[in-house]
DNA sequence: AGATCGCCCTGCTTGC
DNA sequence: TGCAAGCAGGGCGATC
């Protein structure tokens, strides 16, 4: 499941191996994979022939790449098990490969969208002043952007009436911290996941904040030294998970701070993973 | 209008 | 051994 961090290193391997090639022909295998560019598969392939792509750009989990001559850009988003590898075009076809773009040059590589579930895609929209692709718009920043307001942020997180663990999951407020991080940060935090967010003291809020991105730049340290290689991805399984998580995946192992058991608990269609000792439960829960 | 939650998808794991 | 249920979960959009 790639986070902000396998997103961002596979937009490192984008801008290393696809920036500045120009396309000339794209093939849709699957029409779920660009369900979101909604003229369709023909038309789709048929507006990126013959133009160069230009930086790849990343916020959150989402990934763009500029076009050069238009006002447009190729929107791309892994879901749960995208990847979007460079491969040589005379490499066989992978079995869940979606998407095909072949380029105007002789370097004898192509981009592959490979997705087994079908959460992700690639789309094509026209871009902002700000040269977003308008339809992730109302995405905020993620926390590794520099641009990132840190104050503003705290602010709206006292303003909502909702629990903290949603709060950091909506893109709205802040981008890229899905379900893995938000337990990770929450433990280093020592908050519980259903704590409201209005009773969380500033100071203890400006600490998650900064184990959000503590938990994130690790994760990139780790990715980011994997991606020498001719694939632009990485599929999630940076090596970080196997070895680094305190909280995500280790229901019934020992607390690393306390030794309790860490548990599990169904949650919003997904599991929240806590040590019960550290992370006690809010007093009221309405 | 902000908050909540069902749904989309498929391969692996678990349990009977 | 085989089948079915459970699980993984980001983000859209319907609903309240």
């Amino acid at each position: 499941m790639p986070e902000l961090p396998e997103v961002e290193v596979v937009r490192r391997g984008l801008e290393r191996w696809v920036s500045g090639r120009t396309v000339a022909e794209t093939e849709v295998l699957h029409p779920r994979a660009v369900r979101r560019h909604t003229a369709g598969g023909a038309d789709f392939a048929a507006q990126l022939k013959g133009h160069t792509i230009g930086t790849a750009r990343r916020r959150g989990k989402y990934l763009w790449l500029p076009l050069a001559d238009t006002d447009a850009s190729i929107l791309g988003h892994l879901g749960m098990s995208g990847q979007l590898l460079v491969q040589p075009e005379s490499a066989p076809d992978e079995k869940h490969l979606r998407i095909r773009i072949r380029f105007a040059d002789t370097l004898g590589t192509e981009l592959r969208f490979v997705d087994q579930r079908t959460f992700g895609g690639l789309s094509l929209h026209e871009n902002t002043p700000d040269g977003l692709p308008d339809v992730i718009a109302h995405i905020a920043r993620d926390p590794l952007d520099p641009a990132f307001d840190d104050a503003a942020f705290l602010t709206a997180l006292k303003l909502r009436r909702t629990t903290v663990k949603r709060a950091l999951l909506d893109q709205s407020l802040i981008s890229g911290v899905g379900n893995i991080y938000a337990d990770e940060a929450l433990w280093r935090g020592r908050l519980h996941y259903e704590r409201p967010t209005a009773t969380l003291p500033r100071p203890r809020a400006t600490e998650l904040l900064g184990h959000v991105r503590d938990v994130m730049t690790a994760a990139l340290d780790v990715g980011g030294t994997s991606f020498d290689s001719l694939y632009v991805n990485v599929n999630g399984e940076s090596g970080y998970f196997d070895r680094s998580l305190d909280a995500y995946g280790r229901e019934d192992e020992p607390c690393r701070r306390c030794g309790t058991p860490i548990r599990r608990r169904p949650w919003m269609n997904r599991s929240s993973y806590f040590c019960p000792r550290c992370q006690r439960a809010p007093r009221v829960v309405s």
